[in-house]
DNA sequence: CGTGTACTTGAGTGGGCTCAAGCAGGGTGG
DNA sequence: CCACCCTGCTTGAGCCCACTCAAGTACACG
């Protein structure tokens, strides 16, 4: 359990600028008119977090909400046991924490995985700007839903019953992969442990082994690279079932 | 896998009467004012759906939204090899389906676990109410956020990692408690096998240790009971994990 | 009475957890 | 600059839980 996660050090980088936003159609706002945005906008604060700050903590009231631009966030549960748990991963586009329609509190903490660059907006302006805004609600609607449906992609398919960790493996990678391409966004071990529901040893097991055949590759040189490169169709093949 | 699921056979029980329906304020429309709803009710029907009916297929569009009054409803996916995974119950007030936000066709299978009641709304009116409800729509939003908030918890407590078979099935069972009573809602040993990604002859010995040390006890004196009654205690210190 | 479904119980095996030790890299401080 | 530590990754050995296969029971249904 890395000591770093409990330091709630960002760095702000300036106010926003929403209209000028090269993601604004991406994100939740995209049907909100530019006039409307541009005299909202003042309250919002853009920040770069470093890898490992905890955006949100468990059973804290939630200040602010956050607009993801760049990185990946973890949302992560924590047993009484010390054990931890990732629940959902966020990128580009989400928003982390939405829960304040059914409760004032976070289930779960927000940890930034790599750097993350996202946008801060405080808790009252958002929720008063949702009220004025309809076409914003549809929007947070079909977030949650997104959200929801991957959830639940997790339960079946990542998760599911009698799967050997190398089937399990696979699919998380898959999962991780970016813009169709090759990438795939690199964890830690213990992170995908996790996820699966699995001991970090074991995920270092079937790593190795696809690293030996060849299916993984370390992409670029340096060894703390956030990225990897995989043999897509092997995967796919492997998280077939076997 | 029962063949029975595969039936689309369901019985009309006639119009809704949703103003003097006793769960509206409970419900989705809890928001809406009456005269709204009294104009709208004319194209809802109330349906008793029997035990394992299918009521909305995957890969089908969405044509209808169904309020569930009574009972309770499994979500389920088909892996490709024949096995079944469950990933969400619905209980009174719950929606099925809303996914119509994010796209058009269902990712699951709706099943009635036990008898149903549920209304039924024709997708195109319940889209059409929605755009003319904001207050719907916030209703709406908080249902989802709901169910990703129990997915996620189905995710960190009963998939969890190196959790004992005993374990998962407890933290299951005290989900199915109704009223805050020693009652529990009853599910096959396969359904329960199939959320906990478990195998059903390991709930079965898990269940049977649980009667015969007086954990559990089956309500009522017919076996077909769907309902059981287990010592809450017991069950949350077994749920604690030991 | 026969059939099909669900549940039960047993025996055997294998995969992954646990514990443990060793290794590599990065940061810190002397 | 080097020693040190701390974190994360790797690899090994052993054991136990749960899966699998299989057979038998109970019950509902026609």
């Amino acid at each position: 359990m890395p000591k770093a996660a409990y330091l709630q050090q960002s760095v702000r980088n300036g106010r926003s600028n929403c209209c000028a936003c090269a993601l604004r159609h991406e994100m939740v706002f995209s049907e909100v008119a530019l006039d409307d945005v541009s005299g909202f906008h003042h309250h919002v604060d853009d920040y770069v977090f470093p890898a490992g700050v905890l955006l949100q903590g468990a059973g804290r009231p939630a200040e602010a909400v956050y607009c993801i631009k760049r990185g990946a966030v973890k949302l992560v549960k924590y047993d009484p046991n010390g054990g931890q748990r990732i629940v959902r991963l966020l990128k580009k586009g989400d928003v982390a924490d939405l829960q304040w329609t059914v409760s004032a509190v976070a289930q779960h903490a927000a940890v930034a995985v790599g750097e993350v660059h996202a946008c801060r907006i405080p808790m009252p302006f958002f929720t008063d700007f949702a009220r004025r805004h309809p076409k914003l609600q549809l929007r947070l609607l079909q977030k949650s839903q997104e959200a929801l449906r991957e959830a639940e992609l997790w339960l079946a398919q990542l998760l599911g019953g009698a799967l050997s960790v190398r089937v399990k493996t696979a699919r998380l990678l898959l999962r991780l992969r970016q813009d169709d391409g090759d990438r795939l966004y690199r964890l830690s071990n213990e992170e995908m442990g996790a996820i699966l529901g699995v001991a970090h040893e074991s995920v270092s097991r079937v790593v190795a082994e696809f690293l030996r055949l060849g299916i993984l590759a370390r992409a670029g040189a340096d060894a703390g690279s956030r990225h990897l490169r995989g043999d897509i169709a092997a995967l796919e093949d492997i998280a077939m079932n076997s």
